[in-house]
RNA sequence: GGGCCCGUAGCAUAGCCAGGUGGUGCGCCCGGCUGAUAACCGGGAGGUCAUGAGUUCGAAUCUCAUCGGGCCCA
């Protein structure tokens, strides 16, 4: 494998970036890629688009993340993948950028300067930034197809949501209709539900005085937060139930007649300021329907004279404030539908800037906020109290405008018709997790209503009915053929102006014009699944392919994507268009806050990007938690990441000096293709390390499969950085070091060399998905000549069965907790690992660490730096033990003689009595000249360590490790004293591996230096690469020292010793 | 006010569905290792499992209520 490379000693998330970067676009990888899976089973998945204001945010990239991840797993399954990527171009929020910068406040502006520059404006502005974002989500590493991004501003796809407009007339759900919507004064148009934001805002909070017809200071009492739609009001609503009280209130000295809520009078009336009261009778509000009353404000509203105001039953009405509702079928939803079912009148004075109309009579062109105030004074001696309140109040989701409620002309989808349906096609739905569909989804659309897709606005998508000047018959167009061959009139770019001047001629002789309104923007989205697929321009991809095998995206889009594609859906084919759904939740900052400019929390992608890099933010956000919690951004959290990554690096590079040495070549099936397979041929024969990790390998890919298949992204990713970190790193590395430094030839080596090997290229498979980048460059370097091009090239392949040997996994566990525990052991008797210990004893009764330990033995040994590990019953015979005498039954035994008996309980052979005891339960001790009798319930036992000796737990067994010295073992200790600094010194001259040295040793204490120079020289010979060495007691040769290239000094456990060396000039 | 989700050491998370000794990582303290080396490893301290009540022999886990956070709605 001479292709093979040494790489970087430490890991740079954008140099390894960069590299990778520059090989996929000069090699075309990503084409190739998906070439490689075209005509093989298809996975269609629709990209949620996100909408074009230009920057990308930690949730847009998580959210693009998740996919990636998800796809390049779904291609390497060798899956084809429909992957266009896509953008919402249209709408408010572009529309509302645009103004700011042309310095717009109103539409008139807008009209004065022409809508045909102004969308255009807004087109580019939309084309500009889908090109910045497509290029931040490459960086991410995300591969969906950007150059062929379907775009909501498209012809093709405008048709697209004409048809299903189309179909929605034909199956009867599009209705035209006069009902109260959601209105923003600002931006002059209706907005949808999902548009409007709620915020904490403070308005006047008023009790009002309605005047009952034909009595003398008698009134019905109501509450409101919007004074400005009394001028509107055409009755009040009681609760049936409810009992209401008739009050005779007193203030300063007069008295009135009230009526509200019994339960609520106290309150009112101490918010009134009146000093008494008395209740002059109670009834049910069922009994008050039909009473009459009048306005306050009919002096200054003309209209209202003429209204009969009248008392009606609601159930809604609950019991707060009066129990009294104020009903303005023109400003409110429940209202209206209200009026609808009691045939009240729809009263509406206000335009739609938000000013009063001149039906609005002293108000007439003033602003509903103004007119708040206004109607307040107004309102004199029936205000009866006044205050403010601070509650949640619908906003412009854009422009930030507090909404009104105005009934007006819109058009309908009557999605409250198909809920049921919907309903229906959410229990066929797969949803990660399983509550985002059945809970909170369901919850959604049974309470779905009416949609109102029509905007007074212009960048958008227009609404494809042609309406009769004359007849008001209406047509739907469905395509642009359609429209052009009704029209005779060739429709180049179907946006307003342009189809507005288009006109058709109705069949009744009259001319019919498009209706001025364009789509509520989430119309456009929700057509995507088959817009994307070109329909209906193009029907074969459609038939194939949809449904969509999967969408993902974030909790919000509940109510946004998840449910105008379903409605839409059902409207047009009957059927959910999507097969499986991974909701996703929020980017939130460290403190579990949302992240906004406001707050000054907000992380961008690229702050972490060019920090650490694209692989670290990916790792980050699909391991931090479960996809669908929040994700609670932590820098911390960042920086461990780049760790782990930067462990996998040393891991990856670790082997690769040697093998470049040794011209180390992976078994091939032909010239230059690896043979995964030939590992499996030579199982039997590797050592137990490498058949280990070779299982934990094929455990791993099991186990990430499964995790896949279920989204559990979070649980894929720990599992394969605990395998790095753990398996790989922290066990299996520092196993395999020794048989990579081996001189010779010998076969362990190059199982070494292969089991890496194959370890690392199926981990560069899996870590394919998750870190694509650094996937690639390990692949790159490890890939033979003729293997796929690229990681992401390659067919996902699970390890043989054969592979997996779930005992030898336990087996190698325990051996790592008697790792732990000698380690413990050993800091106990302050005894450094690089010393060597003459015995471990591992006491346990457990089949299972008694086979571990019999088992491997060999790596225990090795692991421990002890001659010998062997096992020992529990407890271990070589204890002593320590007599205590349990005052607690020895006191009422043996009275006043006690103090005399643990005397001699303690002072006994604690070994011995303990032996009697449980041989015969009972024995005596000699208490002066008597003799008395004891049992096991006078005496516990603690276990006393054999002098030298140290012990530590692990599971089901005690590790006692012998920690005196001998000759023999000092030397040895010593002798690894002299080979590390050696080392350390060839490190310091920046020798490679394969240099020699010559070297000198000066050890300020004779006994050291003998008991080195006598056993150990030859092997710290070939340790350090030496081609001589001297050892010598101190001042015994200060020259040989002198002459080194390099000297140094050091204290070894206060032994000096002086070491120098050079450079060996000749060729090894 | 309603629906859904979340709350476990300084921080982040596992355990919760199927009740029985609360794991892990980062950080901190102490030590080790040194041919992965501006790395790496071990040990230790640190927890009212948000709060309160209930069910149970036994609750982080099941139930209810409350508080705090998130998304969505009214």
């Amino acid at each position: 494998m001479d292709s093979v490379e040494n790489v970087e000693s430490t890991y740079s998330g954008n140099d390894v970036e960069e590299e990778v970067q520059e090989f996929w676009k000069r090699q075309e990888i990503y084409r190739k890629a998906k070439e490689r899976r075209s005509g093989n089973r298809a996975y269609f998945f629709v990209d949620g688009p996100p909408y074009t204001t230009g920057y990308i945010h930690l949730g847009t990239a998580w959210n693009k993340i998740l996919k990636d991840c998800i796809l390049r797993y779904r291609r390497l399954q060798g899956l084809d993948v429909l992957d266009r990527a896509g953008y919402d171009m249209h709408g408010l929020p572009i529309e509302v950028k645009v103004e700011h910068r042309l310095g717009f406040r109103t539409k008139k502006e807008i009209e004065a300067f022409g809508i045909e520059p102004f969308i255009e404006e807004c087109r580019q502005f939309a084309l500009k930034n889908k090109d910045v974002m497509s290029d931040q989500f490459r960086r991410l590493g995300v591969w969906l197809d950007f150059e062929d991004a379907y775009q909501t501003l498209a012809p093709e796809y405008i048709e697209a949501a004409w048809w299903t407009l189309k179909r929605a007339d034909e199956k009867r759900v599009l209705e035209q209709g006069y009902r109260v919507v959601n209105w923003c004064p600002r931006c002059e148009t209706a907005i949808a539900d999902a548009e409007v934001e709620y915020e904490d805002v403070s308005d006047p909070s008023i009790f009002v005085k309605f005047p009952l017809k034909g009595k003398e200071d008698e009134y019905l009492v109501i509450w409101t937060t919007t004074p400005w739609t009394l001028p509107a009001n055409v009755a009040v609503a009681v609760n049936p139930q409810f009992v209401y009280a008739r009050v005779a209130a007193t203030k300063e000295g007069d008295e009135e007649i009230l009526w509200m809520a019994d339960d609520l009078v106290d309150q009112v009336l101490r918010k009134g300021r009146y000093s008494d009261f008395r209740i002059l009778s109670k009834v049910l509000g069922s009994e008050m329907s039909g009473m009459e009353y009048l306005s306050p404000l009919a002096m200054r509203v003309p209209r209202q004279k003429k209204i009969p105001h009248r008392v009606v039953m609601a159930d809604f009405v609950a019991m707060e404030n009066t129990g009294i509702v104020h009903i303005a079928p023109g400003h409110g939803w429940e209202d209206y539908v209200l009026g609808l079912k009691e045939g009240l009148e729809v009263f509406c004075p206000v335009d739609e800037s938000g000013h009063f109309t001149d039906e609005g009579g002293a108000y007439a062109g003033r602003d509903v906020h103004e007119v708040n105030g206004l109607v307040i004074a107004d309102l004199g001696d029936h205000l009866l109290a006044r205050g403010e309140i601070v509650h949640r109040y619908g906003h412009c989701w854009r422009c930030k405008t507090p909404i009104i409620y105005r009934a007006t002309q819109q058009w309908f989808l009557r999605v409250s018709e198909l809920r049921e349906r919907m309903l229906e096609e959410i229990e066929r739905v797969r949803w990660f997790p399983e509550w985002a569909g059945s809970a909170r989804f369901h919850d959604w659309v049974k309470e779905a209503r009416d949609w109102c897709i029509s905007r007074q606005r212009y960048w958008g998508i227009p609404i494809p009915i042609w309406q009769c000047r004359s007849c008001h018959s209406y047509t739907v167009f469905g395509t642009l053929a359609e429209l052009s061959e009704a029209s005779g009139t060739e429709v180049r770019d179907p946006h307003r102006p342009y189809v507005d001047r288009i006109t058709v001629p109705c069949r009744c002789g009259g001319t019919m014009e498009r209706v001025q309104d364009i789509f509520d923007v989430w119309f456009d989205s929700a057509v995507a699944s088959w817009a994307t697929l070109r329909f209906p321009a193009r029907r074969e991809e459609f038939e194939r392919l949809w449904p969509a095998d999967f969408i993902t995206e974030g909790q919000d889009q509940t109510r946004g994507w998840f449910y105008s594609q379903l409605g839409a859906s059902i409207i047009a084919f009957d059927r959910s268009p999507y097969r499986s759904v991974l909701m996703h939740g929020f980017a939130l900052d460290a403190e579990g806050r949302k992240m906004s400019k406001s707050l000054g929390n907000m992380v961008t992608p690229e702050e972490i990007i060019s920090k650490f890099g694209a692989d670290v933010l990916r790792l980050y956000v699909l391991s931090a938690n479960a996809p669908w919690d929040d994700l609670k951004f932590n820098l911390e959290g960042v920086r461990t990441i780049h760790r782990t990554l930067n462990v996998l690096w040393n891991v990856y590079r670790f082997p690769l000096p040697y093998m470049i040495l040794d011209r180390f070549s992976p078994p091939a099936m032909t010239e230059g293709v690896w043979d995964c397979m030939a590992m499996a041929k030579e199982l039997p024969r590797l050592p137990e390390e490498d058949r280990w990790i070779l299982s934990r390998t094929a455990s791993l890919v099991r186990e990430v499969e499964g995790y896949m298949e279920s989204c559990e992204l979070h649980r894929a990713t720990r599992a394969i950085m605990h395998f790095i970190l753990e398996d790989l790193s922290r066990w299996y590395i520092q196993l395999i070091r020794s048989r990579m430094w081996l001189e010779e030839d010998v076969p362990e080596k190059g199982q070494a060399y292969r089991t890496i090997y194959y370890v690392l290229r199926y981990l560069a498979l899996l870590m394919g998905p998750i870190t694509p980048y650094l996937a690639e460059k390990m692949y790159m370097n490890l890939k033979m000549a003729h293997d796929p091009e690229s990681v992401h090239m390659l067919d996902w392949m699970r390890p043989d069965e054969a592979f997996l040997d779930p005992v030898l996994e336990e087996d190698m566990e325990v051996v790592r907790q008697f790792d732990d525990a000698v380690a413990a052991a050993r800091q106990t008797a302050r005894r450094k690992l690089r010393w060597p210990v003459a015995e471990c004893i591992v006491s346990t009764g457990d089949p299972i660490v008694r086979r571990a330990i019999a088992r491997l033995n060999r790596i225990c040994t090795c692991r421990a730096n002890s001659r010998r590990v062997i096992l020992a019953d529990s407890p271990w015979e070589g204890l002593g033990w320590r007599a205590i005498a349990q005052m607690k039954t020895i006191g009422p035994a043996f009275g006043k003689d006690a103090p005399r008996v643990k005397e001699a309980i303690e002072r006994a052979d604690g070994k011995v009595l303990r032996e009697v005891l449980a041989g015969d339960g009972a024995t005596e001790v000699h208490v002066g000249d008597t003799a008395v009798r004891i049992g096991p319930a006078h005496v516990a036992f603690d276990e006393v360590l054999p002098e030298g000796f140290t012990s530590a737990n692990m599971k089901n067994a005690t590790v006692y490790v012998d920690a005196r010295l001998t000759p023999e073992l000092e030397g040895e200790g010593y002798a690894r004293e002299v080979i590390r600094r050696l080392q350390e010194m060839r490190r310091q001259l920046n020798l490679s591996v394969e240099d020699f040295i010559l070297a000198d040793v000066e050890i300020d204490d004779p006994r050291v230096s003998s008991l080195v120079n006598d056993g150990w020289r030859e092997a710290i010979m070939r340790e350090v690469r030496a081609r001589s060495l001297k050892i010598l007691p101190a001042g015994s040769d200060i020259m040989s020292l002198s002459s080194h290239e390099l000297q140094q000094e050091w204290d070894v456990d206060d032994i000096l010793m002086r070491t120098g060396i050079s450079r060996s000039a000749s060729p090894s």
